[in-house]
DNA sequence: AAGTGGTCTAGACCACGTG
DNA sequence: ACGTGGTCTAGACCACTTG
């Protein structure tokens, strides 16, 4: 019971950030240094690093070196019937893009085939969608939509910038958001690295199912958001 | 660049595990087992081991063993302007329990001050209370009211049940969410113990304010609430 | 080439839970 | 008393980045 030697670093260090000692984008004492500072080894240090790293305070890189994250602030992402992704960052005049990663027809599942009124012989689209905030990626996600509400859907999708644009200029449709859940999840593998997230750190889970304006459903989104670059805002007034 | 050992066992057993041949609640081979059966030592199996534990896969505790944490589906809690944690959880016949872990009259933080329209000597009671669900612990919140809405508050605070039952038994105030603002969390060392929470699992984080019926704002709660044990839910319809 | 973090070895001892 | 996970030691070699 004696005090626990790699959490007295990780309190150490986190607490050199949290004065300012370590500012953001500042670089760490190597590991090889922290085993001198506290007399111990390789592993000990390691472990210490790892808090910090679970935390959320540094990330580090081989060959490099462990620095202190950016902390930018959080863009308020305003949860309403009638906002999509795009239209609803370019009012709050932030800087953004979409990727179109892949897509594909397919035959729905049939909780899909559920949830968007399908019959049976209906086939989906689906679209999955990297978004970037700034620049630098934050979320992605993944859209099911019923083809007979978006023939020829494919048509459109060279020179891809944003799902809803092409509803309504080209389909003009404009969705509306009926229900949104929301959860909090820790990262896949490959959702870490294509977010350029430090791996421990979560995310956000929200499964969205949007209508035609005519009430029939139209699209299930599932977006999975990093949740130091976007938060969301519900609005009751 | 040797296939990287512990990663191939962190693979096997959380293959073991979707594939259904440890069962939730059953206990893992122990550590040195596992180190008999890939030929290896106590540190790869243990970083083995703390990638299950980061995603959420297992539980270990300390002379007993690894068990795999069972995935009781999580409660929909709906947001709307009109509810509190325990009404909604009611309604949905959910058994659910509060403790008010303490409390105080204080002097309020000058954020807090504007969002709740206060005057400069005005003060504040902050309320901590422990949220279970079906008898475990899911959720930890902070209510801050304004004192002038609820005079001698402390007086109802002997065998605390609920506090939106309070406000409308003895002070007749039934609030009106106004906006809540949701991001996810990694959980501080106090609140993972405190929720039961392995602590590399994510918080949903909401921050709420809410209303007296005439409009004036009444309270502010932050609440963080174990993922895995509630999602939230917003209907637009 | 030198420095950094990432993986691994082969041990040791401790703290905790169960029988 | 024994088996379990938790911490620690003192090394080794590898992969990657930078000068």
């Amino acid at each position: 019971m004696d005090e626990q030697l790699y959490l007295d670093i990780s309190e150490f260090l986190t607490n050199q950030i949290k004065s300012g000692n370590y500012r953001m984008g500042e670089k760490l004492p190597s590991e090889n240094t922290l085993c001198q500072m506290f007399a111990t080894n390789h592993a000990v240090v390691r472990q210490a690093i790892q808090c910090l790293i679970n935390r959320g305070w540094i990330t580090s890189y081989q060959g490099r070196g462990s620095y202190v994250n950016s902390i930018a602030k959080p863009i308020p992402y305003i949860l309403s019937p009638h906002t999509g992704f795009s239209e609803n960052l370019k009012e709050q005049g932030v800087l953004h893009e979409n990727r179109l990663l892949n897509w594909k027809k397919r035959v729905p599942h049939p909780e899909e085939r559920q949830k968007l009124q399908l019959g049976t012989h209906d086939l989906v689209y689906e679209l999955q969608i990297l978004r970037f905030i700034n620049q630098t990626p934050a979320a992605v996600s993944l859209s099911v939509i019923a083809e007979k509400k978006v023939p020829q859907l494919s048509d459109y999708l060279e020179d891809f910038r944003s799902l809803y644009s092409i509803l309504a200029v080209k389909f003009k449709i404009r969705p509306v958001r009926r229900r949104s859940l929301i959860d909090a999840i820790v990262p896949e593998r490959r959702e870490a690295v294509i977010l350029q997230l430090p791996e421990s750190l979560p995310l956000i889970r929200i499964e969205s199912l949007s209508a035609h304006p005519d009430g029939s459903p139209l699209e299930i989104c599932i977006s999975k958001i990093r949740s130091d670059r976007c938060r969301y805002l519900i609005d009751f007034n």
